[in-house]
Order: C-alpha cells, then structure tokens, then sequence
RNA sequence: UCCCCGGUAGCUCAAUGGUAGAGUACGCGGCUGUUAACCGCGGUGUUGCAGGUUCGAGUCCUGCCCGGGGAGCCA
C-alpha cells in the first residue's frame, strides 16, 4: 500500500512543473534501490544531487563556501569564482563507471515522484521522551536517523525526534526487501518515520528500543556533513544550522530554554512587570563602550547595549520591572566569554538599594540552578555536567568588596594595580577560588558607570556589585545603585563627556519624584555556560553572532 | 588595536628538505543484538595565496589572507 505523501510531493515541487533546482536536493538519482521501474528509468536523466561535498555550497566546493568576514563581506558570494580547472557542478555515482558523472541542468519532471515504503502510518504518533509511557503498545516515531548499525539480515536504527533517541530494530522480512534494502542505505540524517512495538530493553541506549514493522523514508539525505566524529570548531560554526542536531548542542540549548523560563517564571511570581526596552536607541547608555550604528530614516540610531536607562524609567511608572531580550556590543572582544549579540535580563526596582538587589541576585540564581536542575539533569548529564557542583549553589553567596578583592589578589601575588578595574586574569582567579558565585561590591567610582551612586560613606567606591560564577566562569551580573540626584548625574555626565541633550528624559525621572532605586543585568549564555559546563559562549546561543562571524 | 598558536583529502589528522599518507565519510560485498559495530575491496589532493632560497619545498625565508585563543572592554 505504498503511496505518495504529501510530505514527499512537497520536496519535489508541484507535479507536473519543473522543479526548482532547489527542489531536487532532497532526493537522489543514485538511489535506485528506492525507485520502481518507471521512476528509475527517468532517473538516468535526472540531475541531482548526490555530490560528495554539495551540501554548503551550489558548486560543490566546500573550500568556497560562503564565509563572511569582516574584511571580506560576503566575498564568496559576491565574486564570480576564479577560473580554475574545471569541476562538475555536481557528481553521481554511476554504476560501472570509475569517475562520477558531470550532471547537467535538470530538464522538467514528467513522472511522479517514488512511493514510500512500509504500511501507511496508523499507528499512534509518539514523542521518544514519552515512549516508556507506551510499552506494549505500537506506536509511530517521526523523525530523523541518528546513525544505523546494519548488521546483515538485522538493523539497529536510531532515531531522533527532537525529544530524544531511541534504537529501533529491524529485521529481515519484518518489511519488503525494497525498504530493508533502502534502511540498509540511508545516510545520516535521513528523514524517516517507523513503527513498531516498544519494548524494554536494556541493550537499546536509553532503556526502551523498537521491534519495526514499518519504516516510511521522507527524503533521503545527501551525506551529512557532520559525522559521529570529532570535527573542529571552524567547521561546526560554519555548520551550526546542523550542528544544533548533535545531541550536546541539542542538550546545551534546552538547558538555555529552561534559563530563559525560570527568568520569566522567576520575575512573574515576583510582581514584575515584564517591560521591553528599545533595541533601536538614539545613544549610548554608557558611552564607552562600542556600539552598532544604524541608518534610522535621515538619522543615526545605535543598537542597544543595555536596557536599563529605561527599565529606571519603568521602575519609576510600575515599582518593580524587568526587561528581558538581546542586546549588541560591537567591542573587538575575540574570547570566549564573548558575542557580539547576547540576551540579557535587566530588573530594575525603585525604592530598592544595592543591599537589596544583592539579595535578589543571590535568590534569583539559586531559582535559576535549581529550576535547571530539576528540570533538564538528563541534558547535564549528556553534557557530563558535575551537577554536585550545582546542587550546592544556595544562599548565602560569599560577599566581598573591591578593597577585600584586592587584598586577596595582592596576598596570592598577582600582578593588581589598586584603583584599576579587575582584570579578566584577576576575576578568574577569584571564581576559582569559590565553590559559589562570588559577589564583589563597591568598586571605584572613575571605573564603573555614570549612573552609578557613589557610596554615602566613601565618595570613590560605587555601590555596585558583579557576581562572577564559581569554577573561573567569572562575570554573570552586573548590578548597581543608580544616582538619583539631579545634580550629581549632570556632574557624572559631564565628566562622562555624555551629550546631555540624548540625557535629558533620563534626567526628568530624577526632576519628577525621584527615589533611591537599583537593578542589575544577568547574561543569558553565560549563564547557560557555566550551568551547562560549557567552554564557549558560542555554544550557548543558537545562532552566535560574533566578532567577523555572522554566518549561517 | 595588540600578543600567542594554527591552515595538508568532504571531515579529523600524519608525513628528517627527497615518490603526499592513514582514519572517517561515501560506494560495493559479508555478517540476526549492534553500542562512534566489525571484516574485505575501492581514491581522494592547486598541502590557504603570492613571491623567494634550493638540484629538489607540505617542510626553510618574506609578505598577505583566513581561522583559533588571549589582552583591553564587558553580560
């Protein structure tokens, strides 16, 4: 009973027409195995796509794809490519002959498209994670193929779907020879939904497995560029759009998707209101650092470094706000604490001090590794996460200041000048030396921020705080006190050399009723990271802008 | 912007200045419980680019390009 699907009907574009040459990518001519009569018959005068390394780029040429630099924007895309010896555009296999075949432009389609294989899908449509709740029962799994071990007479297919993998096995004779032929044949990443009994089993991975008694191939995979290997990080970035297949990519992205939601979750229960700030902003919140420039209408615009110059004034209309979305730095910061792009959750609270947001922070990262805990221990556990490590973050927090820092620094012999900022080296070694995040408070005023109150009780310490994770991760918060006398803040303007006229609604929230109030920002992936264990904050946002790198 | 490391097959990597080679992926064959399965067979190539030294350069020198890590700055 094998029929079209509409899925399949889709890939090959609208029957009758000719395809796109896009279109065509998604099956392949040498895959006679899967083809009846007719349609293999046609297949010798179809064009497609079984090139060795076409999968990234239209000529074939992995070493020419598009990689989009800074000095060189969208260089490959944009220049005819040098003459050279001549390449096909693109290879099949061709039985009895030595060399791949040169394939020219597709002509139209006038057959129809191959049949699946395997019995028509009524069986019950189940979700991998759900499967120990369907033991006995046959169900349908859609998904993508992880890896196949085929043994001979016998298969072990390992499906993902998104929630998980699980082997199935299949048999000779459990389906038609054609598709026990075609499993036999299917590269990585296929495309392809089975159905089977679920069984416990403790020689599967993951504890349940499969006995198949129908496999419907969607689209066949061209080979998959990431293999089950170790690959290099240039390679992987420039593949992200699939390297977030793998299932340490797959692990680290949920944990991040749990963050985001015990931040919501966190700042809901607690009378927030959830309050965006501007992406696109006449100027800089803080002016040192650099910022994107935007072509807005006949004007400049910048994007945004920060939203808190206006969750003060949403703590000014609402008591008790946050805002929550990505912000952009254009600083050369080539490391791997480092993307130019990254999301950043800013609360904001009037009639608070920097005592009290201190105490928040504290609670709010402890909701925020619990939450994690609880919810995804099977995805650190894929990440071979020391969840030991995470289980002891509680309140309290160690708390020191700058002057108690720099002594610390100065007693462990390293190179700190006093007055200067902590360097990066300087906050390693003080998250090294915590099993909890560390909270350093009252940094000198001339390095932090203008809107930073200065201390009552000594005029050159801020009161401010950065949190920086334990096990060297370093900062993850950033918090402070904010200035709320009139005077004092065009003081700190001027000396900022800020131009006050951009200032001037920031100014208003201190001329209408101002109040001593405070807030701070928490990152997103580096919060992810160290909660995941992870090296890079690349790997901790699905798409990582970065210095030179905005591709895919 | 500065400092350090790197660029060889689609991918991961070898190769005293002397014939560019493995594993993997891919293709074919074998195997009814595989765990990145395994066994046999099949060939990968402008050694990042441009000069230079040399009888001879993947290897040494110079310049450039690209990538990675770090400093500054920051979440």
């Amino acid at each position: 009973m094998a029929r079209p699907h509409a899925l399949a009907r889709g890939t090959h574009g609208p029957s009758g027409s000719p395809p796109h040459e896009d279109s065509l990518t998604t099956f392949r001519c040498g895959a006679s195995t899967l083809l009846p009569a007719l349609w293999r018959g046609a297949s010798s005068r179809l064009p497609t796509l079984w090139c060795r390394a076409s999968a990234l780029h239209p000529d074939g040429d992995r070493r020419r794809r598009p990689t989009i630099s800074h000095r060189s924007p969208m260089r490959s895309l944009a220049r005819p490519l040098p003459a050279r010896r001549p390449r096909p555009a693109c290879t099949i296999p061709c039985p009895g002959r030595k060399r791949s075949a040169i394939i020219r432009p597709p002509g139209p389609l006038t057959t129809s498209p191959p049949p699946f294989h395997g019995a028509p899908m009524d069986a019950k449509h189940v979700y991998v994670e759900d499967l120990k709740n369907h033991v006995g029962e046959t169900v349908t799994i859609k998904g993508w193929l992880y890896n196949n071990r085929s043994k001979g007479k016998i298969q072990f297919l390992q499906v993902r779907d998104g929630t998980g993998i699980v082997q199935s096995v299949l048999g000779k004779g459990a389906v038609d020879d054609a598709t026990f032929a075609a499993c036999d044949h299917l590269p990585q990443e296929s495309s392809l939904m089975v159905t089977g009994a679920v069984r416990q089993d403790a020689r599967a991975p993951g504890g349940y497995e499969l006995s198949l008694t129908a496999v419907t191939i969607v689209a066949q995979a061209q080979p998959y560029p990431i293999a089950l290997q170790e690959h290099g990080v240039a390679f992987l970035m420039e593949n992200r759009h699939l390297w977030l297949r793998s299932r340490k990519q797959h692990a680290i992205l949920r944990v991040r998707a749990e963050v985001m939601r015990a931040i919501r979750d966190f700042f809901d229960s607690r009378g927030f209101v959830a309050l965006d700030s501007p992406i696109l902003t006449p100027a800089a919140c803080e002016g040192t650092t650099t910022l994107f420039n935007v072509d807005y209408f006949e004007d400049k615009a910048f994007l945004s470094q920060s939203g808190q110059l206006y969750v003060e004034a949403g703590a000014m209309a609402f008591g008790k706000v946050y805002c929550f979305g990505p912000t952009f730095r254009a600083e050369k910061s080539k490391t791997r604490r480092h993307l130019t792009e990254f999301w950043m959750v800013e609360p904001e609270i009037a009639y608070a001090t920097l005592d009290d947001v201190m105490n928040l922070a504290e609670e709010f990262i402890t909701f925020i590794v619990q939450r994690c805990l609880e919810r995804r221990r099977e995805d650190l556990k894929v990440l071979e996460r020391n969840t030991a490590l995470l289980e002891k973050i509680r309140p309290p927090f160690p708390r020191m200041s700058y002057d108690e820092a720099a002594k610390w620094l100065h007693d462990k012999g390293l190179p700190f000048e006093d007055g200067n900022d902590l360097g990066s080296p300087d906050e390693t070694a003080l998250s090294q030396a915590h099993d909890k995040p560390l909270m350093i408070h009252r940094y000198p005023t001339k390095v932090k921020a203008f809107y930073m109150k200065p201390d009552p009780q000594r005029a050159d310490r801020a009161l401010c705080v950065d949190v920086l994770a334990p096990e060297g991760v370093g900062e993850i918060i950033g918090g402070s006190q904010r200035e709320e006398d009139l005077a004092a803040l065009e003081r700190r303007l001027e000396e900022h050399k800020l131009p006050r006229a951009a200032f001037e609604w920031y100014l208003d929230l201190r001329r209408y009723g101002a109040v001593p109030h405070a807030g701070f920002g928490l990152g997103v992936e580096r919060t992810t990271g160290w909660i995941c264990g992870t090296e890079h904050v690349r790997e901790c946002i699905p798409f990582p802008r970065m210095m030179y790198k905005i591709y895919p």
